[in-house]
DNA sequence: GTGAAAGCGCTAACAG
DNA sequence: CTGTTAGCGCTTTCAC
């Protein structure tokens, strides 16, 4: 484990000169610059992180605080940040509120504050005040994607225009009979998308002069076992059986083409169905859905907290764009049959 | 931001005292340690970790190194890991392999190197040797799960033992052609589970006396598309269809069983088929299996990891104990029907 | 362009 | 049981 003194010492400069010509900061005579760089490799040379970052203050790692992990949109925002953060020399560290028992307030009490990270991405978290409070103490970038906290900067889609979007796509083939997969009670607390597509779905439905029926709402928790009960509750009656469901997620989706077969109902002769996410297994299922790409929501959070970090880069274009989604129109979704239009 | 300085003459004692008191290394009067907590407290004391590190050498830190995320049995793994390590005050740096570009070579060069991890904690990943020698000269506790490097210690279910407990149960229902699911080449690449868990098929065909028959063998890529693709093709022929599969993944066998309801054939009485791994929506699809426990296994993980980071705790214990599994059985498998075994 | 030296905030001997 | 004092390994003024 060399220091900086043994490169010094081996390229015949001081540590400062090493320093500077390793980190970029500052002017280094080329020739002396390549002559460190030839020592450090020489000597396998890493800098310690940690003395540099007790001397800089920046730690070259950031946070990233999600409510759980075995979910494809968790895990894709991830994905999306991590190699965002990599290609930047940033870490890592994921801190997950799963786990029901003291994790979630050990995290906020005691693991944020360590002075660990340079900033902070929040993950489709819905957070107490107290929590809010102990992420604006650390002072420090942070954002929010896919959810949202009072006077933080928040990276999410339209959900109310998703909504609709999928809505209205129900109703231009000629649906009438459009039900409403969403969100439960549980699935609220962490993050209030579902409210907001609900919205979206009875903006559109009102729009085409449709009158709004609760019987064609069914709550779910947004996992495909509960889409499933929730489309069998949903379609097992003939008599008042919808020719359209909105779901609003994509792994509640194909929970509901599977309950409809299960009913001997053929997608989307007898029952058109429409999601949001693209999740990786829609395309097999022949799901329509409106995608929204988490890989790239995560990418973007790690750019703009960059750019709070490194101001000079200023994209910041990119600062209010508005994350796009988009529709995906696959075989599950269809006119409704003459039979059953009305 | 109060250092231990401030801290210090708060409660009116030296620094090295405010230290002990907090980290509880050495002793210091019950009354004085009141003191310095409270002032402590009042001031919202938190030690850096990088002053503290520095000072130490201890990081609280360590690294999980996977190939990708999405993937159930990663994310369980996962959350076993991150639990255990935040109940221990550690934290727990991601580094994810996927991504194809650079992320690999630089996760292995460059982050690793840095001495930001106490230890490394591997998931099911395959190496090549420069990795595994990079890996070494880290000099660091190391551990596997699910999978194996040289001369590292390594945490992984029997893979031999499990599919041969899968195969066996198809046998003792008395199917006699019982197919084969496993992987391909690709998926070989980061984990060679996939040959063991066809060995141990193999072993329990020939020790029941019944000869293998590699046209009841199939490739498949360890995701629900891939088992889907290779049901169809192992089922669709009428003549040569077997009464039973085993699968060496539940995502797998998930697919084998939309494929076998595609093809027109129930579950169980027209084949019977097991999975590997418990997967959440393994009892949603009725499927026997082999349970493992991700979760458990990454909590050991960070047992062991732990056990070599302070040694004294010493639950060696477990050191050796192989890792559970467990036969489940759901309504996927069953007897094999009168006209068809044999 | 480069070197000397003063920290960054804490811990760990070593005394007392 | 507690205080003094050297560092931990780097970065960064400030001179030259």
């Amino acid at each position: 484990m060399p220091g900086i003194n043994e490169v010094a010492r081996l390229a015949g400069v001081s540590t400062a000169t090493v320093s500077r010509a390793l980190s970029g900061n500052g002017h280094v005579a080329q020739e002396t610059k390549e002559r460190v760089l030839a020592a450090a490799l020489e000597l396998e040379y890493v800098v310690s992180s940690n003395a540099s970052s007790l001397a800089t203050g920046r730690m070259k790692n950031v946070g990233v605080v999600i409510p759980f992990l075995n979910r494809w949109y968790y895990g894709a925002v991830i994905e999306g940040a991590e190699s965002a953060l990599l290609s930047h020399g940033y870490d890592l560290t994921l801190y997950n509120l799963a786990g029901g028992g003291g994790e979630r307030t050990s995290v906020f009490e005691h693991f944020l504050l360590r002075k660990r990270v340079d900033a902070v991405i929040a993950i489709a978290l819905e957070l107490t005040e107290g929590e809010v409070g102990r992420l604006h103490d650390l002072a420090k970038p942070m954002v929010v994607v896919g959810g949202s906290i009072d006077g933080v900067r928040t990276l999410s889609i339209d959900d109310i225009g998703v909504a609709r979007l999928a809505t209205d796509h129900l109703i231009s083939l000629g649906h009438r009979a459009i039900a409403h997969i969403g969100g439960n009670r549980a699935s609220e607390m962490d993050f209030h998308v579902p409210s907001k597509r609900r919205v979206g779905y009875e903006q559109a439905l009102t729009a085409a002069g449709i009158p709004i029926d609760t019987a064609l709402f069914q709550a779910a928790d947004f996992t495909l076992q509960g889409g499933y009960a929730a489309a069998k509750q949903l379609l097992g009656d003939p008599r008042s059986r919808p020719t359209a469901v909105f779901v609003a997620s994509d792994e509640m989706a194909i929970g509901t083409i599977l309950a409809a077969r299960d009913l001997g109902l053929t997608v989307p002769d007898d029952i058109s169905v429409i999601g949001v996410d693209d999740h990786e297994l829609s395309e097999f299922f022949g799901l329509s859905t409106i995608a929204q790409f988490p890989a790239l929501q995560g990418r973007m959070a790690v750019d703009i907290v960059m750019d709070q970090l490194h101001p000079g880069h200023r994209d910041l274009a990119l600062t209010n764009t508005p994350l796009p989604y988009e529709l995906i129109v696959r075989s599950s979704t269809a006119r409704p049959t003459s039979r059953k239009s009305t």
